[in-house]
Order: C-alpha cells, then sequence, then structure tokens
DNA sequence: TGCTGTGAAACAGTTCACAGCG
DNA sequence: CGCTGTGAACTGTTTCACAGCA
C-alpha cells in the first residue's frame, strides 16, 4: 500500500489482524450510534447490518479482542464501545497536524469527524507565506518553517499530507525527521518512508480508476447479454479456452497493439 | 467494504484478482511518469520500485494482463500504459457528478487528477439552493432538483457523494434510481445499494482510527524495548505458545480487563 | 432456546524460486 | 546472461457450521 512498511513486519505483534483493525473503526461508528439512541444490547447479526458485513465476519473479529458478548443475548454496547476504543488507541488524544492547506487541507481541517474521536488539529501548515496568519475552521495557518517546533511542542506523531505531488516526499521527509511516525497522504505520490513509519494512502484517482474498472466490466456484460455479440474480447469462454493462444499472440513491443479496441 | 457488493459476485468474469485491479492504477501513474521522461523500457525491478512494491508481486500482476515482457530486457513503457488503460477502461471518457459542493466536494471538482485520466466532472449538485449557479472550479453549481436530468443527459454512470453523512443514503438511492451503478462515498456512513452497484469508500477518520492504533502499538513496544519488561504480551514466542491459554484467560465480562496496556 | 465463540474448510493474495526465452 | 512468466508453497482472510453457554 506504501512505500514502506505499511503492515507492521514479521513481528506480528499481538495477533490482531490487519482485516479485522480495517473495521473496528466501523464497527465503532455503528455502536456510537447505538449509544447515542441509548441501545444497550446488539446482537452481531443487527451490528454487522450496521457495519455493512456479515454477522461470521464480525464474530470472528470480535474474537480476537476477547469474549466480550453474552450468548443468547448478545454484545453490551457501552462496553463494546470501551473495548474497541482502547483497541484502537482512542482513549487517549492524538494530536494531528495537517500540511498542505490548499482546497483539500481546508476540507479536512473542517470536517467534524476529525476532532470527534481522539484525534485533535494541533496545526496547519502551508508553504505560502500569503496564508501565514490566515484563519482555517477557527484556527491560523502557520507557515512550513515552524514545522519541526509545531511537531516537537505538540508532541505530534501523525501528520497528513495533503500538499501537492510535488512536495509530499519533501513534507515527509521533514516530519519523519521531527518524529512523526504516522503519515496519512492524500498526495497522489508513493511516499518512501523509513522502516518503522507507517503510511496510510487516500488516493480520489486510483478510486475512480477501479471504479472505471468494474463500470467497464458491467457494460460488457450488458453488451454481451443485449446484442449477443459474438467474440468480444472480454468474452469469458473465448478467454478461457484461448488463454496460452492469448498469452503468445498478444506479445510484440510495439507494431501489433490492437487498433483501438479488442473489437 | 461496502453495503452492497463491492467486489464483483460469483461470476468473477475474466480472471483479474481484485487486489491486482486495485493495483493497476498505481502502476499506470508509474509508467505515465517515466512515459514523461521518455524512459523506452522498464524492468519489473525498477518499476516494482516506483510503484512501491516488490517486482514479483508486479510481474504476477502484470502476467494476468497477458505477457507483455520481453525477458532479459523489460516492458516497453509505452505500450504498457496502452494495455493498462485499457484494462482500467480509461480509454472511454467517464463523465463523472460530484453531489454535495462543501468544501470537500470543492476540493474534489478543483482536484486536477480528476480529469486527466479519462474522468470529466459533468456536473456538481448541491441540495443548497443559496449554492446553485455559483461557479466552483470554473463551472457553475446545479440544484439537486436537475440531478436526474443531468444523469440522463450526460450519461453519468459514477457519481461521487461529498455530502453531510445524513444526506448521504438518500443522494445514493437518487443517484442509483437514475441510473448511476458506481459511487465513490466520501460521507462516513455506509451506504446499502442494490446488487450491482459498486461502492468504494473514503473515510478520513477511519484512515486515522487505523494509524492511531498502530501508532498505540509502538508506544507499547517502545516502552517495551527500553524498560525491557519481562512477559510482554507482544512477544512472538509466548504467544505462539500460549495462544490457546490466552483465548481462555482473555474472558471475562468486566474484572480482569489488563490494566491499560498489555504490560 | 438463541445467541456467541471458534475450529475447520474454502478461498484469496503473496512470496519463492526457477524454468525458459530473447 | 538477465529478465520475465509462473507453478508451487505459504500466509492471510472469509465463510461455514456447530458446540456450548446464558
Amino acid at each position: 500500500m506504501a512505500t514502506g512498511r505499511t503492515h507492521r513486519p514479521a513481528t506480528r505483534s499481538r495477533g490482531i489482524p490487519e482485516a479485522t483493525v480495517a473495521r473496528l473503526p466501523l464497527y465503532l461508528r455503528a455502536l456510537t450510534a447505538l449509544s447515542e439512541r441509548s441501545v444497550p444490547t446488539v446482537s452481531s447479526e443487527e451490528l454487522a447490518t450496521a457495519a455493512g458485513v456479515n454477522s461470521a465476519k464480525l464474530r470472528k473479529d470480535f474474537s480476537y479482542l476477547g469474549s466480550y458478548g453474552t450468548r443468547g443475548v448478545g454484545y453490551d454496547v457501552e462496553y463494546l464501545v470501551y473495548q474497541i476504543s482502547r483497541e484502537l488507541g482512542l482513549t487517549q488524544d492524538w494530536p494531528v497536524v495537517i500540511v498542505g492547506i490548499g482546497n483539500l487541507g481546508a476540507a479536512l481541517a473542517n470536517y467534524g469527524g476529525f476532532a470527534s474521536r481522539g484525534f485533535r488539529v494541533a496545526a496547519l501548515i502551508d508553504a505560502d507565506p500569503a496564508m501565514a496568519g490566515k484563519p482555517v475552521a477557527g484556527m491560523p495557518v502557520q507557515h512550513t518553517d515552524e514545522l519541526e517546533k509545531i511537531i516537537n511542542d505538540n508532541g505530534v506523531s501523525i501528520g497528513v499530507i495533503a500538499t501537492p505531488a510535488g512536495a509530499a516526499q519533501q513534507v515527509c521527509e521533514r516530519l519523519v525527521a521531527a518524529g512523526v511516525t504516522s503519515i496519512l497522504n492524500f498526495a497522489p505520490t508513493v511516499l518512501s518512508v523509513p522502516e518503522g513509519v507507517d503510511v496510510r494512502k487516500v488516493d480520489l484517482s486510483i478510486e475512480l480508476q477501479i471504479l472505471a474498472f468494474h463500470e467497464q466490466r458491467k457494460a460488457g456484460e450488458d453488451a454481451a447479454a443485449e446484442a449477443a455479440l459474438p467474440a468480444v474480447a472480454r468474452d469469458d469462454a473465448a478467454i478461457e479456452a484461448a488463454a496460452d493462444d492469448v498469452a503468445a499472440s498478444r506479445k510484440g513491443p510495439d507494431g501489433d497493439v490492437p487498433a483501438v479496441m479488442p473489437a
């Protein structure tokens, strides 16, 4: 996912699978909603539906945390909220800095969900001197020169990069050098970081491309179904059967690139 | 990931694994950069480094697309760009609508990478009548009332939801009813969609929580390493050996919750 | 009885390691 | 010789199905 070690190294630490960790926030959100409606207990089935997963997966996930349910009844909402929060480290306060206060950075700064769960925006940082001092989300933007000082003074260990792609790696290095060990990267670049630093990336354009892939496939299937075209390149049966031929014939360093589309 | 079917159903279509699809955009970006620098060929090793993956994985990924490389040489950059673009469906034009033109929606509208690869913002839609007509990213915001008409007139099949959480499900339903079959959801909600509609979600708060989890763990490890505590729960050997005991002892609806950290 | 917790099976994804081609 | 392409081993994840507890 990222350049360095995104997932924990060999160590495997304590045995909560990464896939489970990625779902805990989902459960937490659903539980928080239930908690606000003062629902006392919830079954794996109900909670799973609310979180958009299936109940077996949810139960398995929870089993990694311990046995927090009651057979024949379900889970105590408040108790689970606490346990998951603790597991995720949300019972403590995480100061974060946002670097790059353009459209996106401003959007992030204004994002409410940020503050809600243990995260606190410690500073907004931008390289543009004209931005310095300007208030965004009720907070003055600070200049990049202050970066190291800010990180240190606030004990920041999580940084959010919302700069243009060109600046991201450099900002990343300064963050890491200053002591940041977790980075959320919104810039469309692969960041390279030293061992021990976690990077997660959020990339709009990648998400769209994945959707386009599936969308194209749907269109292909529809066409095949409706028009009953003969041997479209996406046709399953044809591909399966001719896999080797395709592999062989598809070769060629340039010349024989199919006109535009496999027609 | 989403409520409905995020991954394709049983069909499995043609055999490109989902994990591979998710990496194709990464390769494409790296290749595009090489292409701009007029690099003619690239080895799996080089390209893998640029994309932030390992070379075996990259070769395996490409093997699903066909045999596009030359042994002893590497891959032809232009040719691969074309093949991956085609595979992702980026050789065609994808009109998208963005619904919810707040901070985030505006950021997305202004995001350049959007337009670059086959995606075209067909319309910006917002429920606030005061927004209607206001230009954002050189484009007038249109009112939600127009949603169905816009989708239809432009043949939009991909929608981006950047509304507040409360409005997301409703917007989603209108999009789907109007013919949208792929949705990129930025609202912190689980969307439920009918069979056949793909949803991908981007959720800042979830990403931060995952980082916090790892961050917390690091802090725990540091403490363990520095203080050289005896039988830390993080010790691999101990875990492996006592896995069952741990599972058993972890029980208890409240009382014996370990103090603060696995110490 | 109704639910959780969990082994065991099935599946998906990654890594290894090397055969084979240019 | 250097690199791709890929079976085979492995690791991680999901699903199944049911034993066992409240």
